[in-house]
DNA sequence: GTGCCTGCAAATGTTTTGCAAACCT
DNA sequence: AGGTTTGCAAAACATTTGCAGGCAC
């Protein structure tokens, strides 16, 4: 199955690498479609899984809402707001070790190093401290 | 807002904690249903919310897929099978101190202790491993 | 020219919500 | 009696899929 070179699928990819930062498919949509109003909806989901598939994204999923993609394909955890959905990278992975008696006790494998853990935002906290809203 | 003892409620509650193992709402509803068929969907998650919020249950998020349900309230982590969407208890947490050391570093706050990692379970392992598919 | 890709609309799957009737206390 | 709760259907939301036409190679 060749993939071929469109211009849909290089304004998706680079929209995620480029222009946004842990965007929603709705964002990279919303956001291409300023430029280019002809694009559909189902394209930009399509590529954005071809795209994670291929390894050129990485797709963010255990999120409450719809998935988060990110351009940095390093191992590395999020942080994810439980109030406005933000989502920030953090520098921080399980130690393999753990990772390793995880598996041989359980027997699971192939375990996803790419953690998410959901909190509350600076922004957010102020919110609920300030207004109790 | 004083909550009603309803019998709904309860045969909510007697599912989760009495016969199932990390169901989803759909599979409580499956349960229920069997002897009580007049239940109702919606009554269904607006319970299992509802106890949730009581604390009396937990709602495992960050899945693909639907939610699932836990009646073990002590803080424990998760492993999903990204292959049959079946959950498992872990015995693990990250330690609190590199929790903290998150909060410091990011100014999240309220992080749930929670985790979700996803990966393949011993079953969908050989059958990966067998038939290729 | 072949067959991958696109855009549209419709379908899917999960969860929430509006509403009138029924029920708990 | 009064407010909560229920069941149903419809809505909401994110995502996928079927299909006919279009475009890359």
């Amino acid at each position: 199955m060749d993939r071929r070179q469109t211009t849909q699928r290089t304004l998706v990819l680079s929209a995620v690498t480029d222009q946004l930062e842990h965007p929603t498919a709705q964002q990279v949509y919303d956001k291409i479609h300023e430029d280019f109003p002809g694009i559909g909806k189902a394209t930009v989901y399509r590529n954005l899984n071809l795209l994670a598939d291929e390894g050129k994204l990485l797709k963010i999923e255990g999120i409450e809402g719809p998935v988060h993609f990110d351009s940095t394909l390093k191992t590395h955890s999020h942080l994810e707001c439980k109030v406005c959905n933000k989502v920030i990278d953090v520098d921080f992975t399980i130690d393999g070790e753990v990772f390793e008696n995880i598996e041989r006790t359980t027997g699971f494998g192939d375990l996803n190093r790419n953690i998410v853990i959901s909190g509350i935002c600076p922004d957010c906290l102020k919110t609920v401290l300030d207004g109790k809203e």
